[in-house]
DNA sequence: GGCGCAGTGGGGAATTGTGGGGATTTTTAG
DNA sequence: CTAAAAATCCCCACAATTCCCCACTGCGCC
C-alpha cells in the first residue's frame, strides 16, 4: 500500500512531528515503529519504513564501490541517514541538521507528503517555492507515464 | 462494468455525500467498500474504486525514483490522493482542500457523474461552464475521438 | 396499503494531534 | 573524576476532529 495523501502538522518546541495516522497505517506492519529520516533530494526531508530503506540499502550494495561517483553518492546518502523509533503517540523528532536542510522551524506547521515509498517533510514556503520551478514537468509526463 | 449515469445528492454539513446505488453496484465486489478522492484534471474531485486505483499506482511503481522528473510527477499525482471506506449508507467525507479546489459548498447539491472507470462529483455550476467553455461541440468531438 | 431501499441528518464514542512533565542518559565544565 | 547542565526518552493528559452507528423520511415496487 503506498503513501499518499498530505498533511499539515506542527513540529512542537521539540522538534517532533507526529506521522498522520493515515500514513502511519501504511506502513508494513514489519517495520510499523521504524523509519530512517534522511535529507531529500529536494529541500525536504525523507522517512523511509524501515523496510523500504533496506531496499535502498540493497540497491546500493550493488553500486561498484571502485568509482568515484557511486562512493560519493552512498556517503551522502548514508552521511545523513538516522534511524527512528516513533513514540507512543507516533512522532519522529528531527535533528536539527535535518530541518535547517530543510528550512523546517520548531513550533511552526510542516507540511507532509506521501510519495508512494516515502514520506517527504516540507517548510510549506519552500514546498511551493519548489513545485513552481518544476511546472512544466507535470502534464507532460502525466501524458507520457499514463498515456 | 462501467460508471454511467448522474445524480445530484447533498454534501450535507460534515462533507459526506452519498455515492448513488446505483454506482455504488457497479463498483468491483473486491473494491466496494473504498475508493480514492483526489483532484480532477477539471476543476472537479475525481473518485476512483480501489481495484482502479491500484492499476495507477501499478504505473507509478514503476518509474525510476531516482529521477527528478518521476518524483515530481508521482509527488503531484499522489499528493491529493485521498482513501476512504464507504460508511453503512454508502457515503464519502470530501476534504476541504477537495470541496475547495472543485468549489463545491458543505450544505448545497453536488452533481456526480459516471465516466466509466471513475465517478467525477462536480459543483453544478461550474460543471455547466466548464462545458460552455469546452470549445467543441458534443458532436465535433464524437467525431474526432472516436472516428 | 405495506414493505424495502435510498438518501439525509444527527449524536456518541474512539482516535488523532498536541503539549507538557519527569526520569534517565549524555555532555560539558570544574 | 565529579557534579552540574543539557539533551533525550518515555509516559500521561487534554481537546478537537473523525469515525461509526442509529433513526427518520420519501419514493417506488410489489
Amino acid at each position: 500500500m503506498a503513501f499518499k495523501g498530505q498533511a499539515e502538522n506542527t513540529v512542537d518546541s521539540k522538534g517532533r512531528i507526529a506521522i498522520p495516522a493515515k500514513m502511519r497505517n501504511a506502513m508494513n506492519p514489519e517495520a510499523k515503529q521504524t523509519v530512517v529520516l534522511t535529507r531529500g533530494f529536494e529541500k525536504t526531508v525523507f522517512v523511509y519504513p524501515l523496510d523500504e530503506w533496506e531496499e535502498i540499502e540493497a540497491q546500493i550494495a550493488q553500486l561498484n564501490r571502485f568509482q568515484r561517483d557511486a562512493r560519493n553518492f552512498s556517503r551522502q546518502l548514508l552521511r545523513w541517514a538516522e534511524e527512528q523509533t516513533l513514540d507512543s503517540q507516533g512522532r519522529v523528532s528531527l535533528t536539527k541538521e535535518l530541518m535547517a536542510f530543510a528550512g523546517i522551524n520548531t513550533s511552526e506547521k510542516a507540511l507532509i507528503i506521501g510519495n508512494f515509498d516515502h514520506l517527504e517533510i516540507w517548510n510549506k514556503d519552500v514546498f511551493e517555492q519548489a513545485m513552481n520551478e518544476e511546472s512544466g514537468s507535470y502534464e507532460s509526463l502525466a501524458e507520457s507515464v499514463m498515456g
